[in-house]
Order: C-alpha cells, then structure tokens, then sequence
DNA sequence: AACTGTACAAATGTGCACAATAATGGTTCG
DNA sequence: CGAACCATTATTGTGCACATTTGTACAGTT
C-alpha cells in the first residue's frame, strides 16, 4: 500500500482542480484527519504543499482556504498561459524534429477521434494533453514544470467560472498551431496561439458565489473514491 | 522582533543562492536547529519548503541536500527561462506603454553608470532586476512569480559554474532588446534574448565539485549576520 | 440602545517523545 | 582472505499534548 501522506495530498488536489469544493470552503486541520482517518500532521502537510501550489489560501493562524479566484485573478492565469505558451511555441517554431511533428499530429487525430464520437471526459483529457506536449517538445523539465501549474489553476477555473458543456478546447485551432509549428512561422504560430487562449478566456463567465457545501461528505465521498482507485496497486 | 521561522527560511536561501555550502552537503535537521538555537520542526518547515522550490533535494528517510545541479540540468534552466523570456517579449513587442519603456530606459541608465563606475554588486543586482522588470510589464502574477523562480535557480548555478569576473549581463544586450522591444519587432527582440541569454549561459564551465566544507561554520556565520540585519526592524 | 471590554471556545502553531528506516562497522562463516 | 549478515547508530518521520492566537458571545456601562 502506498504512503498515505501521499493519498491525502492526492485526494485534496483532486477535489480542488474538479472543483469539488467551493470557492472559500475552510478546510479544517482536525475535521479533515478525522474523516480520511489519518493524523492531523499529515493533512498540516498536504495543506501546506497546496498552500504552496496556490491551490489554496494559508491565513496563519486561521486555517486553509479554498482560493477563490476573482475573474481579474483569472485573466492573469491567461495572461500566463499566453506568456508561456506563446514563448514555447516561438522557441519551437522551425525547430521540431519529423518524429515530434508526427507525434504531436498523431495526438490531435486522438483528439478528433474522441471529439467526434462524442467522448466529452477524453476530450478534455486530451485537450489539456495537448499543451502539456508542446511543453514536453521543448526538453526542459522547468518549463513542463511551470505549465502544469499552470493548467492546473486553469483546471479550477474552468469549473469555478465555466458552464459545463464547453469545457474543451476546440480541435481546430490545435490544428492551426501546429500547422504553424510545421511551417516555422514564428508570428503565424504565436497568433494562433494567443487567439487560441484568448478564446477559451471569453468562455469564462461570473457564476453565482456557490453555495457553501458539506465538505465532509464530499471529502469522504472522494477519500472512499481514491482507496478504491488505490486498491489495485 | 520577526518571526524566526521567516529568519531560518531567508538565510538557508540566502546561503543557497550565493553558493555558501557546497552542493551535495546534507542538511541535518538536529544540528541546524542546535545552530540556530531554533526547534528542529521549524527547521523542518523550511527545509520543505526549499525542497519544493527546487533548491533542495529532500530524500525520505535520508535527509536534505544541496542540490548539485549538474551542466545538463543548468542548460534545462537556461532553456527554461529562453523561452520564457520570450514569450514574456514576444508578448510585450509593441504593446508597451510610453511609461513602461521609459521606466526600462532609466533602469537600463542606472545599469550603465553602475558599470562605469565599476560597482560591480550593484551591476548584478541591477542585471537580474532587468530581466524581473520585463516579467512585470507583463502585468501577470504567475509571469513574475515563474520567473523570480528561475532567476533564483540561475543565482545558484552562477555561483556554481561561473568564474566570478563576469557575474553580470552585459548592458549593451539589455539595450538591444530595449530597442527591439520599442520596435515591435517580434522577431528581432527574440533573437536579441535568445542571444542574450545564450551568450551568458556560455560563460559556465565546469568547475571542481567544490571542497566539501563545515556547514556549521558557515551556517552560524550566516545565522549571526541574519540577525544582525533583522536587528533594525 | 449602542458600544466596549472580557471571558470562553475553536482552530492553528509548536515542542517533545517515540517509532521507523537507512547507513555503517564489526563479526563470523565459507 | 573475502563476503555476507547482524547489530548499532544516526537521522528522519509521526503522533500527541500544550501554547498561542483569533473569533464570538455576553454582560456591563454610558
């Protein structure tokens, strides 16, 4: 069986990036250890790390909280995204190998295939797979690094800000980056790229506040997910 | 008087940064602690959180090192921040402000008097606040934060790999890219920072592992100049 | 009736003691 | 003489009890 420290860490960034819990939800030290059944001193860590990863707000002495992003909060996740990706793909533009080419192209025929079939969770999977490759294409672990985080904040904003039925990239304009890519052109690419981001930006619209929510059922529903999920190690 | 915790977390940074100890040094929680005259759990805490940031190694059960980054790890980070930077320009060409550039053109005069009059700490902190300052400009948070982050790591590989005569980037190229940015050419400030920054990655070159050395010494000297500092608060 | 000061309750922060684990050195057997 | 095994030691990991801080409710005063 594996370390539970990391099950709870597992579990908790889970419930956050799917949104699970409301925006300002405190999750409590106590509360937490005594529904997953651990000690207090791992949760303390597990929140600490999330704290860390922007995930959540760490008041001292006050508690952790479910970070709640302002729509202006958002843009500048996007901002970063942009920033990022657009440095990415201009780095790459002109030089990717053949076999990166094909494999890039391989995934966005995984992405239509899913698309067209209706696979609503696989094209969302695959969608945010996307960018992470391009990420991978550029060798360096750090920038992969940065770029997870990243699309994980966006991860949370789209199920804070987005309504649900539109939460995948649209194919075609994979499609547009990476023809750009295969050209070498350098403005070609980052336009693409900026209108890309930029569009799946517009999708995020204000929600009401959502209504505050028993976090204990829904933790315990998602702690009873994972040691399902976990059982098979 | 500040918290300790917050003292023993800035000088093991501050110790990291400027290559005081030694890559490869374990950290031993007790004898940290005894040195600092602290509890060892707030040892602990900061010894995680520079293990998340990637200036430590932390090895369950073993203990945490100073990450002895190797020559192919540090091109990772200067690839990293190639395309970062240029993401960061590539956004900004021709999109900055007449404030913003002028703000630039005064950091970069400030730069130049700094050379000219031979000052040479103050022309690298003003160097590495250049690259920050166009971080910035981009407005984004994660922009700034992702960077700072790079920035700090690449501290720590000068001090590794780099003879110390030439610790400081080269007025001339942050001029350049100044230029181009005005321009707004996209094309031209991507070459002018890639060049910038390969040209600096240029300057590593490998150098003896380091003489291990006693982390107590310098540690303890390093703690009583933190406190001296934080007398004045 | 409103405001303030105090006391209580709840949650986090901290230090300590113990358990688990990995390296090391010595010893013994082949 | 060498290699493998066991015991010892040093260090990290964990659980628990206590201290500190904060929010709140209640009562007293103006």
């Amino acid at each position: 069986m594996k370390k539970p420290s990391d099950t709870v860490y597992a579990t908790l960034s889970q419930a956050l990036l799917t949104g699970a819990l409301p925006a300002g939800t405190q999750l409590i030290e106590t509360r937490v250890a005594a529904i997953f059944g651990v000690s207090r001193e791992r949760v303390r860590k597990a929140l600490h790390q999330l704290g860390h990863e922007r995930l959540l707000e760490l008041v001292p002495n006050k508690g952790a909280f479910v970070k709640a992003p302002t729509l202006e909060q958002a843009r500048d996740i996007y901002e970063a995204r942009r920033v990022l990706e657009g440095g990415i793909v201009a780095r790459l533009a002109g030089r990717m190998s053949l076999q990166q080419l094909d494999g890039l192209r391989a995934h966005l025929a995984a992405e239509q295939a899913a698309s067209t079939r209706g696979d609503r969770a696989a094209s969302i999977r695959l969608s945010g797979e996307f960018h992470l490759l391009l990420a991978e294409a550029t060798g360096s672990d750090a920038v992969i690094h940065d770029l997870r985080e990243l699309v994980s904040r966006t991860s949370m904003l789209v199920a804070l800000f987005e309504e649900s039925h539109a939460s995948h990239c649209g194919c075609e304009e994979h499609e547009a980056i990476l023809k750009q890519l295969a050209l070498g052109d350098v403005n070609g690419v980052l336009n693409a790229t900026y209108a890309h981001l930029s569009l799946i930006e517009t999708r995020l619209q204000y929600r009401k506040p959502a209504a505050p929510v028993e976090a204990e059922e829904v933790l315990k529903r998602a702690w009873l997910s994972a040691a399902v999920h976990s059982q098979g190690d």
